[in-house]
DNA sequence: ATTTGTTTGGCAACCGCTTGCCAAAAGTTG
DNA sequence: CAACTTTTGGCAAGCGGTTGCCAAACAAAT
């Protein structure tokens, strides 16, 4: 049989230190409250039996559970995986066990998923998009919550800051020569994507250039590869998608046609995902710096745990920028 | 003020039903045991409570937490994607939450966080690589493990049968009229990577080819991109590698050598990762049905949760196959 | 009508830890 | 040395469920 002898308990400790064990407790989870030599001696028998607290036990009476969900749209969406990663390190730091769930971009799993989970976390890290505006403060009242794709009036978040990335990367393709520009769009209502858009338009008129949008497609290989007659047909010498996989799904259907990139037409991408360096030639993309975004929204997630009010945090701007790789090039003559 | 009203409990449903405690926990959790009627009253004054039942409370007296680790060694790998993703479906239907932890490719920091998780799940599911054969009995002497990347006598584990996948690529590498490959190890000490040294020997010696090692990389870009001259100083004509990064590490520096695959060299990778298709040529490799393993280990634990006995299972041979992409082609004259 | 068997639901102890309250012990102060 | 303050540690009441045990109510069998 599994599992022979039981976890030692405070009841164990308190006898074997001759104590009470309500003094356990105390010297194991208030130092200072009880005198050193007690204390000390507890200690000594905690670890002589090997003592773990149980952390079900301790949630009970104090209602927190040390551990945090993160729940994404997809997982296996690589931009997710360093989101994960960060938040992931950011809370094992600090003792706090991560949760992770997907929603499979299913309004309906989302919101069973949240409910099966939330009763057991202290707070949410919200990755999603399925949830509207005022799901998602109802859900703030209930548990904080913490953003990363999205802004959402009085909830917490923290979102890359996409200007710095995206002048950067108009001014590059000015740089080269490029005076008629494209910006491949994802899901219209994504806030990611009307940012991103914002940024590049008015970046791109700063600096006279003309820029197209190829409206809302899917944010995927497809969705890139589908949009290329479109950017065909805008006559565009370049070209920014909403992400890396658009980017790629865009090059591989313009190698197929017989464009080459980025002699013909250069690509930008979003996210540098795992991979985008693999394609031919290696994609330039506009870079987030996704692995602290996820660590500073757990540590958004413990502040307002110990916040007195429920004001709304915002991450201190997480600074994107131009990574320039092989599918940028000078402007077609 | 967050959270105004506290969470409905069983006191508050047996007082607006009018029934004792017990007998709303009975009602909600032992279907039969309880009156048809009086359960259908309960029932009814739980839904208007909109009650949730605390997991902690729960957990304490039953000892049962309704909740699974899956411990990684990195989960920017992209091979833990898809393995992930299989346990959190498959975990979630049957109402079971998700823990997933990061060893870091560290030992110290696997023993800490299984230490410090492992009070809180009911089981674990084990991807990495530094625990000890003797760690992991141990382990699985505490709470119930499966093991989905190496086996270890008397621990349950689901991996991948690697034979049908390694025959079809040695026989599509001989129909090519290659006669001399290699293998490009990952880490010496994984299970994987013997298995699949032992089938390549095992199938190209059958065929008559001969088969090199190329011993010991780090299993990443960089170890594939490493092995290439050693690779090119055995003479070879095909090689499969260890995994998809390497034979994509293997494949940018033979295109960067001036090598072109597949006419001068075909490759072959493991895994069908995320991004394997992005190369040019798209990459060949032996995929493994990783998100029907990672929903297969939690079947496997759940399984092990009612058991009587601590008999070990194994996973019902998950079948692996080859991808042919663009990556091989005829043997050079 | 009496005995026996089965449902049904209440009582109360317990899971392991936290914490408010209190009294004894020890330390300060004039 | 009395009076007061601070430190220290014990007591016991929860936190929200689960479950063994038991008795009342009801049904079936004799």
């Amino acid at each position: 049989m599994r599992v022979n002898e039981k976890a030692a308990t405070i009841y164990d400790i308190a006898k074997l230190a001759g104590v009470n064990p309500s003094t356990v407790s105390r010297a194991l989870t208030t130092p200072g409250r009880i005198n050193a030599t007690t204390e000390a001696k507890v200690r000594e028998a905690a670890k002589q039996l090997n003592y773990r607290v149980n952390p079900f036990a301790r949630a009970l009476p104090t209602g927190k559970t040390k551990t945090i969900a993160f729940m994404v749209a997809d997982i296996t969406n690589p931009v997710f995986f360093k989101l994960v990663r960060g938040a992931e390190l950011a809370a094992a730091e600090v003792g706090y066990t991560l949760v992770i769930a997907e929603s499979q971009e299913s309004s309906l799993v989302e919101s069973a998923t949240l409910e099966r989970i939330l009763p057991s976390v202290d707070g949410v890290i919200l990755g999603t998009t399925r949830l509207s505006d005022e799901e998602i403060s109802a859900l703030n009242q209930q548990k904080p919550v913490v953003l990363v794709n999205r802004k959402v009036d009085g909830v917490s978040d923290v979102v890359p800051d996409n200007s710095p990335g995206i002048a950067e990367a108009v001014k590059h393709l000015a740089d080269l020569g490029h005076k008629h520009i494209a910006f491949v769009a994802g899901p219209a209502a994504s806030w990611i994507n009307t940012d991103r858009w914002n940024h590049l338009m008015k970046n791109a008129v700063e600096l006279g250039m003309t820029i197209a949008e190829i409206s809302s497609n899917e944010p995927t290989l497809e969705g890139g590869k589908g949009a290329f007659e479109r950017v065909r047909a805008a006559g565009v010498t370049a070209v920014v998608t909403y992400n890396d996989l658009m980017a790629i799904g865009l090059l591989r259907e313009a190698t197929a046609a017989g464009v080459t990139v980025p002699t013909d037409l250069s690509i930008i991408g979003f996210d540098n995902i795992f991979g985008s360096d693999f394609t031919n030639p290696p994609l330039s993309t506009i870079e987030m710096p996704l692995q602290k975004i996820g660590a500073e929204a757990v540590e958004t997630l413990l502040k307002s745990f110990v916040a007195e009010d429920d004001e709304p945090m915002h991450g201190t701007s997480e600074v994107t920028s131009l990574l320039m790789r092989g599918s940028t090039g000078k402007a077609k003559a």
